[in-house]
DNA sequence: GAATATTATTACAATTCTGTCACAGTCTTT
DNA sequence: AAAGACTGTGACAGAATTGTAATAATATTC
């Protein structure tokens, strides 16, 4: 079920769309102006924002860099015809698209679908059994509490991650993780390493479920 | 250095286009056939494609089939005002967007762009001027050569980098950092994160190329 | 079981990161 | 031009990271 958030101050349109794009199956709810907007976005999850550029109340730009920042929604804008700044600024703002009133709602659907399937790739989540990473973001969390990995092993968790399965030899991942300007390293920072990392990420770090040791060949991560 | 591909049979279209979009710094090449244009792309890199529905030989949509499943390059529609139907199936054949002759070249340079930015974002590379950010390996480089961000600087250039042209406010971008623990921290030290990044990336920093000041309001990011 | 090789752990300085302060710029308004 | 608000900079301690060495633990081989 898709949720759209239509933030349009003619009454009309609210209402034409509305019911046009509940026939179409989204869900659909609507507000005028921009407090409004951001307090129900606080409130309530939706998957896109239709946005019409003259809202009352100051107007539709920042409330499109807010929601882009702090929830990451698409937006389409809705902007009057010929009005090409509206159209550059939009874009330059966030918006994934723009639509020219007056508009064939059959398009406006069209886009919508477009729009979320082409957003749908860009959030990037990486999982390994309870450990969720947000390569967008660069965060780590294992239950939903934050982890705080240092940079080297986060590094050294996204080799692991992208090569599940592989059994990944010493040297390649010191050359992974340390090719930054060709410097040796010692061999044991490895091992050091894998042992940090396995102390954060696993529940038992004695007894490793994620990151396993293939003696004499290197490491491996066997748990899709 | 961006590549189109314009596939078009109207010799005047593809004069005016080219033009204006060689004069945009885009390197176009143009075909105005079906085979001719599958030839090309097995010769050719693109990065974009805007494609002419009405080819005279066969349409272009499986044209655009084609360039969607075998080389996975974006493309923009360019279809006749009013026809519907050209628009409802293009997407559905996996164009990214759709522009309705006639256009302002300015629009569909914007489209390009967007379109672009959309597409770039699924892949693990990211670029912002001469810096590459490689999500899958979590590492920077700038020129090619590596950059050594911190943990933190690594996820704030992270944030500019999926809100491009947006303004992100202070607090917004506090949130987005340091919302690890709810803990609060001194505004201020955005304000010296941002100097810290500034400095490891941007070839001037006291004149920063990619994040811009918005005074009053936050932060940006301009370029491409 | 003893010897050996491989991996794990602990501990340790050197370095870097992190957050804050005080102050120096800069822009805007009056 | 002066005042005020906003942003940039340099410096600073405390904390964390980073790489290494020494030592312990474990598996493998003889």
């Amino acid at each position: 079920m898709t949720r759209i958030l239509l933030v349009e101050d003619d009454k009309s349109i609210v209402a034409n769309l509305t019911e046009f794009l509940t026939s179409e199956g989204y869900r659909v709810k609507s507000t005028s102006g921009q407090s409004e907007t951001l307090t129900l976005l606080e409130e309530e999850r939706f998957d896109l924002v239709l946005l019409d550029i003259s809202l009352s109340d100051g107007n539709g730009f920042s409330v499109c860099s807010a929601v882009k920042s702090t929830y990451g929604i698409p937006v389409i804008f809705l902007t009057a015809s010929g009005d090409e700044y509206s159209t550059v600024t939009g874009f330059e703002l966030g918006a994934d698209d723009y639509i020219a009133k007056p508009f064939r709602p059959r398009e406006l659907v069209t886009r919508i679908k477009n729009i979320l399937r082409l957003t749908k790739g860009t959030g990037s989540v990486m999982t390994l059994g309870d450990v969720t990473v947000d390569t967008v973001k660069g965060t780590v969390s294992k239950n939903g509490k934050d982890l705080y990995l240092s940079a080297l092993e986060y590094r050294l968790f996204l080799v692991f991650l992208n090569n599940r399965g592989a059994i990944l030899s010493r040297s390649q991942l010191l050359e992974a993780i340390w090719d930054i300007a060709g410097e040796f390293v010692n061999d044991n920072t490895l091992t050091v390493y894998i042992k940090r990392l396995r102390e954060k990420i696993e529940d038992d770090p004695q007894n490793p479920a994620m990151i396993k040791t293939v003696r004499g060949l290197g490491y491996k991560v066997d748990i899709e």
